[in-house]
DNA sequence: TTGTATGCGTTATCAA
DNA sequence: TTGATAACGCATACAA
């Protein structure tokens, strides 16, 4: 005698099923599931003990629909292979979940069309809060479409922030750059550099922005005019083209928009026959796990990346809470010296213990 | 004459709104922005230039409610700030955005716990289709809450797994460690090496696979017995009890469970005096993009992350579909040799050309 | 402390 | 080709 356990069609458990298993309204029963004070503590466990033998999962979207809040979060950014925007996820994605919600994310790749589809997909949903980070579209255009308090930009990177215009006054997030390249361009000028130049990817908001800063602090610091090249684009490229340029009008530092093409800019030079930081000194930016563990190791500006992320998940979340949207905030990076700018002139050493220097700038 | 231009308390647009100005029913207007064939050209156009005009979003939540079907997937992986599962989380968000998915990502850190909440709100908004990737949960265990047509394992690693269970004939997506271990210490003989050493990383069930695969090639090819030391768990973590361990009984090459781990220790191997790879040769795991940007460039076994990510989603959207759960796969991974592991007692030469070994393992 | 009734915004079923 | 109407599963205002 064998019984065909075929699954039987599992009509999915509803809440009228638990509150008749209970043998309560169906109103007592969602009460008491979500901990209503006015419910009777028996009456609350035999609920619970319901739901539980049911193995009842209540149904978001109806929830949602109802309750005119869906405990979703969206999150839009580059690149999720990209590191820094790892750590941003992460922080993102760890604060939403300790505050009840879930994370919606999706790329843009620097694409307006695919910032609108993500933006689209965020409202679809209807979003309590969305992360914009990266992201290159205008903040007036994407409130065009949705609530100020609904929106954080994290290092916005629309055209527009390079012409100078000023992020929004709250609900924007963003590292102090200029300050990280200030410190960097007094540490190269310490120690003992003249000729930098500055190694642009593409020309982004914040790359001119970083661009604009080493301009400055050069010029304030008495070096020589920066010299300013730009790499392109995309992600790990390969620039022997700025390398070459780089071989044939050497400078004796170069500060790179970011440690990926700081790391890779090394690896470049040296099929040009330069060493570094025997011959040239070289700095990045971000700080990515990766600027540590490369060897020599990196010169960098540490962003905090993570904890951008978790500010921004708290800014939402706050929002949600209050109707209102937190006022915007600059947080401070921090110089990391490592081996790639010892001092110069210096007899090459095999290695110079790293060491971090205290955090600068920030408003805070 | 100022206008206060207050928003008004701006309702929502819905769906009857659309109807309204378009003068249709609800349900034409419905079908008319879904392209049901059975609209006249005329009555969609019309529908459509109002749904426009209002700025009309359709309320997910609803459609689902209503629909049966989400149009979400979930992704559990264990850390979003690792570069592996950055790139799986990235393969993944791009082929669901392709086929109009939204995807909720959550982090599981390797922990049962975490890993069940994440379940939890997955099955709450009813995902269509489930990623566990890294997981540490029994796909028995899972799919006691979910359907089996439903959930994707990819590269699990359950305690039962290094206990010799098979993964699930459907549904499990797995990259070819042991032939990428084979690989690997193949060449590894084949360059001269005789003393090596495995560093695992927590005895997860991944590191048991490899270590055992490692173990067997070791002795298969006749070289000396595998020393195996552990490094625990954390990523980025610190090795430098393994790196005593090996400069006191020092091998002549080392697989380490993956890059993060190689790249850690071949770090902490300097403090003991110890130079890769002109001491001692080293060898990882993964593929990540530092390793070939590495200095010296690490020996590894890539692994197809990004695809691994894709096809994931690929199979759960063609559940979805058809409503069963394509078979299960694994996928092949390469060695690719950079400059840890030259060929031994040769005259160390500053830089040695990588290159790429062709596709080895796989079963398709 | 609990129950009743209604509606959230959409799609599917049935008629017309 | 279109329209009326009934769910979908839950939470809340109101009543008891």
């Amino acid at each position: 005698l064998v019984t065909t356990s075929r699954r039987p069609p599992k009509r999915r458990v509803v809440l009228a099923d638990v509150a008749r298993l209970a043998g309560t309204s169906e109103a007592t029963a969602s009460r008491a599931l979500k901990d209503d004070p006015r419910i009777a503590e028996a009456t609350r466990a035999t609920v619970r003990a319901a739901a539980t033998r049911l193995g009842y999962v209540p149904n978001a979207a109806a929830r949602s629909l109802r309750a005119k809040r869906t405990h979703i979060l969206g999150l839009l950014l580059d690149d999720l292979a990209d590191p820094t925007h790892g750590e941003v996820a992460a922080g993102f994605e760890s604060v939403a979940a300790e505050e009840g919600y879930a994370v919606f994310i999706m790329t843009g790749f620097h694409d307006a069309n695919r910032e609108q589809r993500a933006l689209r997909t965020f409202v679809e949903h209807r979003a309590d809060g969305i992360c914009l980070a990266s992201c290159v579209s205008d903040p007036s255009a994407v409130h065009r479409h949705l609530a100020a308090e609904r929106v954080v930009f994290v290092q916005p990177d629309y055209p527009r922030l390079a012409d100078g215009a000023e992020p929004p006054a709250r609900g924007a997030l963003r590292s102090d750059d200029p300050h990280g390249i200030k410190a960097l361009v007094a540490h190269l000028v310490d120690q003992g550099y003249r000729r930098m130049a500055y190694v642009g990817a593409g020309a982004t908001a914040s790359d001119l922005l970083r661009r604009a800063a080493a301009v400055e602090a050069t010029r304030e610091s008495g070096a020589d005019p920066l010299r300013v090249h730009d790499a392109g684009r995309s992600g790990w490229c390969d620039p022997s083209v700025v390398a070459r340029e780089l071989a044939d009008d050497r400078p004796d530092a170069v500060i790179c928009y970011d440690d990926k093409l700081a790391l890779a800019l090394i690896d470049a030079l040296r099929d040009f026959g330069l060493s570094v930081p025997a011959d040239v000194a070289v700095a990045g930016f971000d700080g990515i796990p990766l600027a540590r563990r490369a060897q020599p190791r990196l010169t960098t500006i540490a962003v905090p990346s993570a904890e951008i992320g978790r500010r921004a998940a708290e800014m939402l979340v706050a929002a949600a809470r209050d109707g209102s949207m937190p006022a915007s905030e600059t947080l401070p990076v921090s110089l990391v010296v490592g081996e790639t700018t010892p001092r110069r002139r210096a007899i090459p050493i095999r290695r110079v213990a790293p060491s971090v220097a205290g955090a600068v700038g920030g408003h805070g």
